[in-house]
DNA sequence: GTAGTTGCAAACGCTTTGCGGCATA
DNA sequence: TATGCCGCAAAGCGTTTGCAACTAC
């Protein structure tokens, strides 16, 4: 339970109040769905923001390895990231526009069917990912 | 619904009965977890069956284009190939050992919620994935 | 001043491609 | 003998690393 307020992420971590940092933390701020190491450079170039590459993947990892990013990756998209480690991990894919929309669903379900898996299969559970694969709202309409 | 008999792949798929080619269909017909290339390269070098690798992925590619494997790319960990496109597509991975293992699901848990979800985000599901990380009865023991 | 941060170039690992040669049907 | 398949080398792509320079505190 992070706030996503740039200048808090560096007091919570203790860490520099830096260019980049800041950049980042407002677009994560602003930004509801899962974005990659691309999406962050377009949406950098076209703020004519010059940064180098490997200075964005070091920052996504360091935010990541600090619990402030979640690093998602999945069946046949790129490496993505979202604000804060405990948001929900459920997640609707649009394979036609690649596009992730987080939501939200009553872990209740799992429950009972968890616990049987658990017991059967003689796994420990710590967490689960559950993602539905279609067509957004936006690509049925363009009939891509 | 293919049947994994090596010959028999070649027959529905009407294409050459190479080495390569029954060697791949002897291992996913006896390989009940998903595996990745380096997987398929050590079990290959313990037969002494010399193959170039870009064969191999060659060939992966093709089977899995002809509906013959699945490729599964998740969280973290490698992409893995597992026989016929039919299988259920819910896996345990354990975190430690990086070992997949399909787990068969009653996919009845998800309607309500699925619709549910549909019809909220507008959003036209057609698969899903569940996966649940945690650990192995081996690593469990093994206290790593 | 000094750690934390950056840019650059190079390396990395996994995967794909181009092409000439070989083997299966 | 004619495609389909193969090996090899090289390239591609996303990501990481090493190092020297810089800058926030």
């Amino acid at each position: 339970m992070f706030d996503s307020d740039p200048t808090k992420i560096c007091s919570t971590l203790k860490c520099r109040h830096t260019k980049l940092r800041m950049a980042l933390g407002h677009i994560f701020h602003n930004t509801k769905t899962p974005i990659s190491v691309a999406d962050i450079q377009q949406i950098f170039k076209s703020q004519n923001f010059k940064i180098n590459k490997t200075s964005i993947y070091r920052e996504l990892k360091f935010l990541t390895k600090n619990y402030m990013l979640n690093e998602i990756q999945l069946d046949g998209i790129s490496t993505r990231y979202e604000f804060n480690k405990t948001n929900p991990k459920s997640y609707l894919i649009c394979t036609k526009c690649d596009q992730i929309i987080p939501i939200e669903i009553d872990n209740q379900i799992f429950e009972t069917e968890s616990q049987k898996i658990s017991k059967k299969n003689n796994f420990i559970i710590n967490r689960h990912s559950l993602i539905f694969f279609g067509h957004c709202h936006k690509c049925q309409q363009n009939h891509l």
